[in-house]
DNA sequence: CATGATGATTTAAG
DNA sequence: CTTAAATCATCATG
């Protein structure tokens, strides 16, 4: 603001003294139909304008000080200030509240979610660096990729930072400049406060739009970014090996209940992270104690779920699956209740231990249709889901010997058909007749048994 | 390249 | 929230 009239200041002994050289520019652009009326006009303004320029500062400090020092200059003001309040008080009706903008909020809660807009949590590398030492020592092959999705990502997040830092400083900047201005201005013309904290509103929200646009945009790196990267979540990593044989046997052993307890899920995660290197979901680690929704050990659970449908869909497909693991655990099985039938402490998969509170309601349903099952009346005594696991080890254990001494033939040595028809975790069996020997459900293992 | 296996996600129900 | 079921997208294989 001041450096205009001085810089035009030093220009005036030029451009007065070039005066000329304006017109001749409007004359040629203007085309000479216009006449000489209209060109004298603007000649006057532009005259009138480096008058006013020329004046400066000084000259117009003086007139307002001198305005200042008018003797009818508090009264004046007070008038002014009475016809100001009506005004304003007229006016004031259209200014209401802003609702908070949906779009806005939207935004907000997507950098907040996306870790964008949080708590600052190290920089840059140093952040990916904890993640990959976080997310597990066997974590070496996925943590790459996120090291590297959380070195761009972090990037773009110090970007957003110390854009929109800018921001607010530049508007902290403009807001106490305007208001000093206003104050200035108050003495010589009636400034209410309200007045002024709306002008501030006003200067906010505009900056706050392009805050938003900063958002907007910020948000939608970081999309492209997740599309690139993160959305690698469908990237999946098959369990090695290991892993998948614990869940298995935990799945086989407990076939007539597959549904692990939170603390069974997590016991498995555990024994798989040392084996699985792909635990994207943070989960074993020490619960929160704030009520932060720790989705429940994401892989295992899918992992149950996917195996609990597939294996209801086509029994006969898993059935050699099946009896392998009925006959490992069925050893394990047997020594322990060699021993005692005591619950074994063996770390055996049907860690049944842990799992004490499943879901017992039907249980006894399931008990039912174990003795159906085996011919044999199991004695009633039992009580809880460890026994559970026990009997469906044991009925592994007879339907396996009968069957491996046969032969190896694979014929369902264990019809799995049983469990199905007895309702068992599910009520319908295959209805296509896929490979479904369907002997009589009551009848099926009488001949392993014997 | 087609195909089956498989982990993850989505949808709907409780 | 958890599950079942359907579906997707990738991996692994021949």
């Amino acid at each position: 603001m001041d450096e205009q009239p001085r810089l035009m200041h030093s220009h005036t002994g030029v451009g007065m003294a070039g005066h000329p050289g304006l017109p001749q520019h409007m004359q040629e652009g203007t085309g000479g139909t216009d006449g000489d009326g209209r060109k004298q006009d603007i000649g006057d303004i532009l005259q009138q304008i480096m008058t006013i320029t020329d004046q400066s500062l000084d000259e117009a400090q003086a007139r307002k000080h001198a305005l200042n020092c008018h003797r009818m200059k508090p009264a004046l003001f007070n008038v002014l200030c009475e016809i100001k309040e009506k005004t304003v008080l007229s006016i004031r009706g259209a200014q209401e509240e802003e609702p908070p903008d949906p779009q806005l909020m939207r935004l907000d809660n997507m950098l907040l979610a996306e870790g964008v807009s949080g708590p600052e949590k190290g920089g840059g590398s140093a952040a990916a660096a904890a993640a990959a030492a976080a997310s597990g020592g066997a974590g070496a092959d996925n943590s790459a990729e996120h090291s590297d999705y959380r070195a761009k990502l972090s990037q773009i997040r110090q970007i957003y930072h110390t854009e929109l830092e800018k921001y607010e400083q530049a508007c902290n900047e403009f807001t106490t400049h305007v208001m000093n201005l206003l104050r200035e201005q108050s003495r010589t013309r009636p400034i209410s406060p309200k007045e002024i904290e709306r002008m501030v509103n006003i200067i906010h929200r505009k900056f706050s739009s392009i805050q938003m646009q900063l958002k907007q945009s910020t948000c939608e790196a970081v999309m492209i970014l997740r599309s690139r990267f993160l959305d690698a979540r469908r990237k999946r990593r098959n369990f090695n090996k290991q892993a998948t044989e614990i869940l298995n046997e935990y799945f086989y052993s407990h076939l007539s209940n597959p549904y692990p307890s939170e603390e069974a899920k997590e016991e498995l995660a555990k024994k798989c992270a040392i084996t699985v290197a792909q635990v994207h979901h943070r989960s074993t680690s020490t619960r929160k104690h704030p009520p932060t929704n720790q989705p429940t050990t994401p892989p295992v659970s899918n992992w149950f779920g996917n195996k609990r449908i597939r294996y209801k869909k086509n029994i006969g497909k898993f059935q050699e699956e099946a009896n392998m693991y009925a006959a490992r655990t069925a050893v394990n099985a047997a020594n322990a209740s060699s021993h005692g039938s005591q619950a074994n402490s063996p770390s055996t998969p049907n860690s049944a231990g842990s799992a004490g509170s499943f879901n017992m309601s039907n249980s006894g349903d399931l008990f039912m249709s174990v003795q159906s099952l085996n011919g044999d009346s199991y004695q009633g005594a039992q009580v809880g889901a460890n026994v559970q696991s026990q009997v469906d080890t044991l009925r592994h254990v007879i339907s396996q010997t009968g069957g491996y001494s046969e032969g190896l033939t694979a014929n369902q040595m264990y019809s799995p058909q049983g469990i199905n028809a007895n309702g068992g975790w599910q009520d319908a069996p295959t209805p296509s007749s896929v490979t479904s020997p369907t002997e009589g459900p009551g009848s099926v293992h009488s001949d392993t048994s014997n």
